[in-house]
RNA sequence: GGCCUGGUGGCUCAGCUGGUUAGAGCGCCGCCCUGUCACGGCGGAGGUCGUGGGUUCGAACCCCAUCCGGGUCGCCA
């Protein structure tokens, strides 16, 4: 008969020693010093105890025990001859009486060693994910994103937030990433669809009267993974707020989020609010992204007039845009790799140049700047033992690859980039109205729901591409956490908003009807925002892929290789849908 | 879909310019060891070098195709 559990395998101090407990757990490994001495290491969620096999009795017991099988084990405490200060049971062991196996782990070698199973292939860790989650270092990271997600709701609560659930099967969006699809078995040829956002919905919420309100939302959009975007589902904090302005959803996030990234970030300081607002166009120019890492000091510089008719085919007729890194001292062979990583990240190449000790250009492309040596020098405002980085192009592919460039100088040189810190910032202004690079026609340039700034009057009166749209991202070390926004709430700047892209009043209904006919019942003015869970998860675990910090991630193929999603449906069940499946030889 | 990168015992990786029988560490199995804690010592098993084709006297290595990971661009209102 099995004992139940009297301590987790954390608990056990001197203080304990005499007492008989039974401790349950995961058979870790046995250190096996002779024929009849053996120390077996039990770990269970908590921590590890060391258990004592002292005897050919229990010793015999346990021969042909695998690893990772799960153990009850009865005995009594006792003082260790040998301490381990190392662990917080270092000091005690358990002598046993009874040693029951609980769950038999038939297997002699595993797919990975548990304890090592960060360092074994992704796709395995995948298929062996309850086997990765047992590995202490592996399962820290879920812990502490439960903890995150806890703390996000106490503090949201405390600032009179409601969480409230919204529907999972809803319907297609017209706009915005691809859908996942849900067919109906009720009404042949229609679909549910996933969520990508409960944006609707949480607007709903505000035109039916409810103040504040926030969820933990699960999120569904069937696009390409990234190292820090999981394909297919993901969660957002979403939040809403009614008769609130830009600023007052910048003060509820600026509490909220800077003291959970301090006490459970890898870094221990965050922006305090205030947070550093930036304007879209600003950003751009400043950082060549709309992502600043605001922990990088360095600036983009403009260079087109200055590498004009040098010579240097890549530069001809593009923009060119500079950063100026002062005593960067990096190797050739540093730099190089430096403008291959830029390559790779942003598609486009990366050119530098040095002013030597002695004042001279050398390097890089400085052979065609030879003779505009001084020209050069003011424009760029260099000093000896500058380094410049460079990038060319159309001006936003100038920009943009020079922001890569930037990201990497500075990763790459400690003294233009804060460390230790979550460097938190706005990025507001956004231009309401943009010319589409494929159709050249007027697009909405984000979320066509945004007030435009000026209203009404604005639409009226103001060139489209000078309108911008209270539209903001929050950014944290270079990451995008958020977009949010104030919404347009009244039907008629809506409507107008529209037209000026070239759609009427009948497409807004038709696309949006829900929303359309609700705001025609007096809405409040309300804004928003989402911060992305997973994303915020993985910069307070200093994580590098997002898979560290989900509990069943799906890999790059937006596979479930441990569940074999997605997986075929037997005909009775395509059938009951109205679906035929019709796949290309 | 494009580009980059990888695939060698259960795991991590080495394998040079194509040249004997493809190596190491960890793990596993066996024996030894009465205080280990990354225990130690001795011995052992385990490989279609992702797959298919080609070049060559000879291919893990070179070429072509293909499959499977990962990164990135496109995409992500």
């Amino acid at each position: 008969m099995v004992q139940s559990r009297t301590h987790t395998c954390v608990q056990l101090r001197l203080e304990d020693v005499g007492k008989k407990v039974t401790i349950v757990g995961w058979y870790d490994n046995m250190r096996k010093v002779s024929k009849n001495l053996g120390f077996l290491i039990l770990r269970d969620f908590y921590g590890v105890t060391q258990v004592v096999v002292e005897t050919e009795e229990m010793m015999t017991k346990l021969s042909g025990v695998n690893n990772e099988s799960t153990l009850s084990v009865t005995g009594v405490v006792r003082e260790r001859s040998s301490k381990n200060t190392q662990l917080p049971t270092g000091e005690i062991e358990v002598v046993p009486e009874e040693i029951s196996v609980l769950g038999k782990c038939i297997y002699n070698e595993l797919p990975f060693e548990v304890n090592r199973s960060k360092e074994a292939d992704e796709a395995v860790r995948l298929k062996y994910r309850y086997l990765d989650l047992r590995n202490p270092a592996v399962k820290e990271k879920i812990v502490l994103r439960s903890k995150i997600v806890a703390e996000i709701r106490r503090r949201m609560t405390e600032q009179d937030f409601l969480e409230i659930t919204t529907p999972i099967l809803t319907c297609s969006s017209p706009e915005g990433a691809r859908d996942y699809l849900v067919p109906s078995r009720n009404y042949p040829g229609k679909f549910y669809a996933l969520p990508q956002a409960p944006q609707q919905f949480k607007q709903l919420l505000m035109t039916s009267g409810f103040d504040r309100y926030f969820q933990i939302a699960p999120c569904f959009r069937d696009e390409d993974a990234r190292a820090d975007r999981s394909p297919g589902e993901f969660y957002q904090l979403d939040m809403e707020m009614a008769f609130a302005t830009q600023d007052d959803v910048f003060g509820v996030i600026e509490t909220v989020l800077p003291p959970i990234f301090a006490q459970y970030g890898k870094y221990k300081t965050a922006s305090s609010a205030p947070f550093v607002r930036i304007s879209y166009r600003d950003a751009m120019s400043k950082y060549g992204t709309d992502k600043p890492d605001l922990r990088i000091d360095l600036v983009l510089q403009d260079a087109t007039q200055c590498m004009e008719g040098c010579g240097f085919g890549p530069f001809e007729g593009q923009k060119v845009k500079a950063i100026v890194v002062d005593r960067f001292t990096a190797t050739r062979k540093v730099i190089d790799k430096l403008c291959s990583d830029v390559e790779v990240q942003s598609g486009q190449k990366a050119y530098w140049f040095k002013v030597d000790e002695s004042g001279n250009l050398t390097g890089g492309v400085s052979k065609f700047l030879q003779e505009r040596k001084e020209q050069v020098i003011t424009a760029l405002g260099l000093k000896r033992g500058d380094f410049v980085g460079l990038t060319a192009g159309k001006e936003l592919d100038a920009l943009k690859t020079a922001g890569v460039l930037r990201k990497f100088l500075g990763s790459a040189c400690e003294r233009h980039m804060k460390q230790d810190c979550y460097e938190f910032c706005w990025i507001v202004d956004f231009p309401m109205y943009e010319i589409g690079e494929e159709s050249g026609e007027l697009e909405f340039c984000h979320n066509p729901f945004s007030m435009p700034q000026g209203g009404m009057e604005a639409l009226m009166t103001k060139d489209p591409l000078d309108i911008y749209a209270y539209q903001y991202d929050l950014v944290c070390n270079g990451v995008e956490l958020s977009s949010g926004a104030v919404r347009n709430h009244d039907p008629e700047i809506m409507v107008k908003a529209f037209e000026i892209v070239g759609l009427k009043e009948e497409d807004v209904k038709a696309k949006f009807p829900a929303m359309y006919n609700a705001f025609c019942y007096g809405a409040p003015p309300h804004a928003g925002i989402a911060p992305g869970v997973d994303r915020m998860v993985m910069l307070i675990a200093g994580e590098e892929s997002i898979r560290e910090i989900i509990p069943f991630p799906m890999n790059k193929m937006a596979q479930d290789v441990m569940m074999g999603a997605p997986s075929e449906v037997d005909e009775k069940q395509l059938g009951d849908v109205h679906i035929r499946i019709d796949l290309p030889q």
